[in-house]
RNA sequence: GGCCCGUUCGUCUAGGGGUCAGGACACGUCCCUUUCACGGAUGAAACACGGGUUCGAUUCCCGUACGGGCUACCA
């Protein structure tokens, strides 16, 4: 109204100033209401403490990170630990630990700083009554009610609905009819139950014949007959929420712009559609975004951590409950960067051939468009790839830092320089730090063995005499460098013929492969190359 | 079983009404290297099937098959 005022009063004056003016202002004030409208991105990662955070936990707190991130929003931890019973010691500390190594930390909430939201944990908010207060609300609009039912009751109507060929025996609007509810219990007979602190739970009322459609941000429109939903507990006899109030109640307290979870939680997203609509908060549910699973390489379904042969955790984790601890991918030697990067890829692209990133790219270039649909299968193989990829960008120093405590534990001990040449030749052959040790061992310690294979190939009469010249040719050479090995093998070669480098390579070092063989004997040390050389001739 | 979601090389994926269906991992061959690796080149390898719509479908629609998820006072 106030526009359009200005704008017929600026049909009657002609000032160009004056109208350059106030189209900067209707600018201004367009765009200031368009940023009301918009909702500050908050995003939430919501695990329950029921074990170790496993890899396609990760990835979806990567995604709600990257979103985050991309947007300039906030990025929680929430803790869903609703289920006493199934809670486990040291899970939540495992989580935290996780998304630390991970670098995808959340700015809000257990472990990384309260906010304006406090407390994070739900068995916290369970105890300041928030999640009862809009139970209290919906069993007030009549959307929800107290159902006294005991687990033998619940059995026996299942057993029932089963005899009776009923496919799925569930608690919904047919049912509900002949349980102990507050819907078929005369009025009175619930106040006493109350009264008389029977236990009871609350169930949603779920419709009858209700088409409940919503929009995923990934899956685009999603329909679902409310007959297929049955009446959720919301509350359970211990008091607390279900998941499907808490998650609910706890996204709107929290201001959560989107709720980004995994694919299992497509099916009860209409139960909490209808839950948000009898709260009067449909307006102001958060987006869905429902994220493909990961998938087991081999076989099928979910990655499970008892069958992998790969690490499925990000750390290692030790579950109370089990003898040994689970190796995790850093104890596997990978880098956090490279784990994130693996993570960032499945079931996401940027859209062009690019599949190294940092995690500053991925949270400039990620997208809920570029999300798939489908699942995707881990590949182990690729994920060493990656590895190897991050390995390669170190620089020899810090490669020769990481790999020096292995070395302290074999109980060898050499100076920085000398790792580090070593480093510089054997990094082309690995994947991983602890590589470095199988792929070049021999060159701290003698030769037990010699390739079989080699030997039995290439030894022959004419080889101990040959060598025993290249022995005493190079122990001529006085500055023991590359460029003089170099030379010092090629006058042995003018002299005594062709000399096979992989036999040398076997008297040497025992394997048939390696790094740049003279790079390598400079490395090892005249003194020691020698006694190598002697001593093989003396078992050969 | 029911409901929901999905389906491009073995795997991760690009693409999209007319393409030699592109890349990466893994695999094969060759080059480089007096070894191995790295690197380079190259090869083999895919639109699940059947119906529509269309001049034309891998792409859009519908079925079927297959795969996955869910089907708790678990999340």
């Amino acid at each position: 109204m106030v526009f359009l005022f200005f704008i017929l009063k600026l049909k009657l004056e002609t000032s160009d100033f004056l109208k350059a003016n106030i189209f900067a202002l209707l600018k201004q004030q367009k765009k200031l209401s368009l940023n009301l409208m918009e909702k500050r991105v908050r995003v939430r990662f919501a695990p329950s403490p029921t074990g170790g955070l496993h890899m396609g936990g990760v990835r979806t707190a990567l995604f709600n990170y990257l979103f985050a991130k991309k947007h300039g929003g906030d990025f929680i931890l929430r803790i869903e630990d609703t289920d006493q019973s199934r809670f486990v010691k040291g899970a939540e500390e495992y989580i935290i630990e996780a998304l630390k190594w991970c670098g995808i930390e959340p700015n809000e909430g257990v472990g990384f700083g309260d906010g304006p939201h406090k407390p994070y944990r739900q068995s916290e908010r369970k105890e300041l009554g928030i999640y009862q207060k809009y139970a209290d609300k919906l069993i007030a609009s009549g959307h929800a009610y107290y159902a006294f039912d005991t687990e033998e009751e619940l059995d026996a109507m299942r057993k029932k609905l089963e005899a009776a060929k009923v496919v799925a025996p569930q608690y919904n609007a047919i049912t509900r009819q002949n349980m102990r509810n507050s819907l078929t219990l005369p009025e009175d007979e619930v106040k006493s139950l109350l009264d008389s602190k029977t236990k009871y739970v609350v169930r949603l009322k779920v419709p009858r014949n209700e088409e409940i459609r919503f929009n995923d941000i990934i899956r685009g429109w999603v329909t679902v007959n409310s007959t297929q939903v049955d009446d959720k507990v919301l509350l359970k006899s211990d008091g607390m929420p279900t998941y499907h109030l808490a998650h609910i109640v706890d996204d709107i307290e929290m201001e959560i712009s989107h709720a980004v979870r995994g694919e299992e939680w497509l099916p009860s997203a209409p139960a909490h559609i209808l839950i948000y609509r009898y709260l009067g908060l449909e307006n102001e549910m958060p987006k869905l975004a429902h994220l493909p699973l990961i998938l087991n390489p081999d076989g099928n379904g979910k990655i499970s951590k008892r069958e992998a042969r790969f690490p499925v955790f990000p750390l290692s984790w030790q579950d109370p409950r089990e003898s040994a601890p689970y190796v995790g991918y850093k104890e596997a030697g990978y880098y956090p960067e490279a784990f994130v990067n693996i993570l960032a890829l499945l079931g996401w692209n940027p859209g062009n051939n690019q599949e190294i990133f940092s995690l500053k790219e991925l949270s400039e270039i990620f997208d809920f468009e570029r999300v798939h649909k489908s699942g995707a299968k881990f590949d182990p193989e690729k994920a060493k790839w990656f590895n190897q990829q991050y390995l390669r960008k170190q620089s020899d120093q810090e490669l020769a830092d990481s790999f020096k405590p292995t070395l302290k534990e074999k109980g060898i001990d050499r100076d920085n320089e000398f790792v580090i040449e070593f480093c510089k030749l054997v990094k082309e052959k690995v994947q991983f730090v602890h590589d470095f040790w199988e792929q070049g061992k021999y060159v701290f310690e003698a030769p037990k063995e010699y390739d079989a294979k080699v030997i039995s190939k290439k030894w022959n009469e004419n080889s101990k005499p040959l060598f025993s010249s290249v022995l005493n040719k190079f122990k001529s050479v006085g500055n023991w460098n590359v460029e003089n090995i170099t030379k010092a093998f090629h006058e042995a070669e003018t002299e005594l013929g062709k000399i096979d480098m992989q036999l040398l390579r076997v008297l040497v070092t025992g394997v048939a492969g390696g790094p740049q063989l003279f790079d390598m004997l400079a490395l090892i040390s005249k003194e020691e190359v020698l006694s190598r050389l002697e001593s093989a001739l003396s078992k050969l």
